[in-house]
DNA sequence: ACAGTAACCTGTTTGC
DNA sequence: TGCAAACAGGTTACTG
């Protein structure tokens, strides 16, 4: 489910529910995530109190004095802040219970993870390697075109690789190739200069703007007999296949990249 | 170092 | 209608 802006919004509603609170309790039920559950992840969290949440690409952070809890949705993965003890279905995998609320993984593909680790966070073999934040002063045009020059790949299996930039998933790398008007199976090291600064600049808005929708549309993230919502931007090209572009009314098209599902206008991006 | 593919899973949609 | 195949918003690991 979840790309970049969802787990924004995740982040940001989790937060006030957990930060500062001290674990009471672990509980996990299914330990066949992307890794394993650690085995000892209770014994680590049970009686430490959360520092900060924070995120880094689409990996959510929870910190503790002793160590970093690391999450991550997968494709189907969600968490929901119960305000009260509610039967766990099939695929609510682990809870972390805290004195007022519940923290409720649930996961019926099991992409997701959850680890724990003591390294300084920034150098954990999963994060260590990860490029700039889409929505940093970092991330610039200039900076993917410098990386794209070694790159004969497709710019779209380019940007959604999280070395080149973190958290550009396939919606919103479809949906800010169209922006920027670029053909996604265009060679890297043929896009220019000037397209990259282009695209870079569709990135941040794109974000931006559901991260705002996230904002608006998800107000009070504790939900006592369900799940919180998704929420989606208006797409102009993904999902979109067959249909006419908004712009030049030429019927959209379908290809696989990187085995992703893709749709772009041959019209209009070249 | 890079490009391309398989793999991890289950639920839902599509096609015969 | 039933059943099987294809597909789904992510990422790593492996291959050549």
């Amino acid at each position: 489910m979840p790309e970049l802006p969802e787990v924004e919004t995740i982040l940001n509603g989790i937060k006030p529910f957990i930060a500062e609170q001290k674990i009471k309790n672990v509980i996990v039920r299914h330990r066949g995530l992307r890794w394993p559950v650690p085995t000892d992840l209770a014994k680590q969290l049970i009686g430490h109190t959360v520092l900060a949440v924070t995120r880094r690409a689409k990996y959510l952070l929870v910190t503790f004095k002793h160590g970093t809890l690391i999450l991550h949705l997968g494709m189907s993965g969600k968490l929901c802040v119960l305000e009260e003890k509610i039967v766990p279905q099939k695929h609510d995998h682990v809870d972390i219970v805290f004195a007022n609320v519940i923290l409720r993984f649930t996961d019926p593909r099991r992409f997701g993870a959850i680890l724990w680790t003591t390294d300084k966070i920034e150098t954990h073999a999963l994060l260590k390697n990860i490029g700039p934040e889409p929505l940093s002063s970092e991330f610039t045009g200039d900076v993917l075109w410098q990386r794209a020059q070694k790159k004969s790949a497709p710019i779209k299996s380019f940007i959604m690789d999280a070395h080149t930039v973190a958290g550009v998933g396939n919606i919103y790398a479809t949906e800010a190739l169209f922006m920027a008007r670029i053909h996604p199976n265009k060679a890297a090291n043929k896009v220019t200069r000037e397209q990259y600064r282009l695209l870079a600049k569709a990135i941040k808005t794109i974000l931006k703007k559901a991260i705002k929708k996230g904002g608006t549309t998800l107000k009070d993230f504790s939900q006592s007999n369900g799940k919180p919502g998704y929420f989606s931007i208006e797409l102009e090209v993904y999902g979109r296949a067959g249909e006419p572009c908004v712009v030049c009314s030429t019927a959209l098209k379908h290809i696989k990249l990187g085995q992703r599902s893709t749709v772009y206008c041959e019209q209009c991006q070249r």
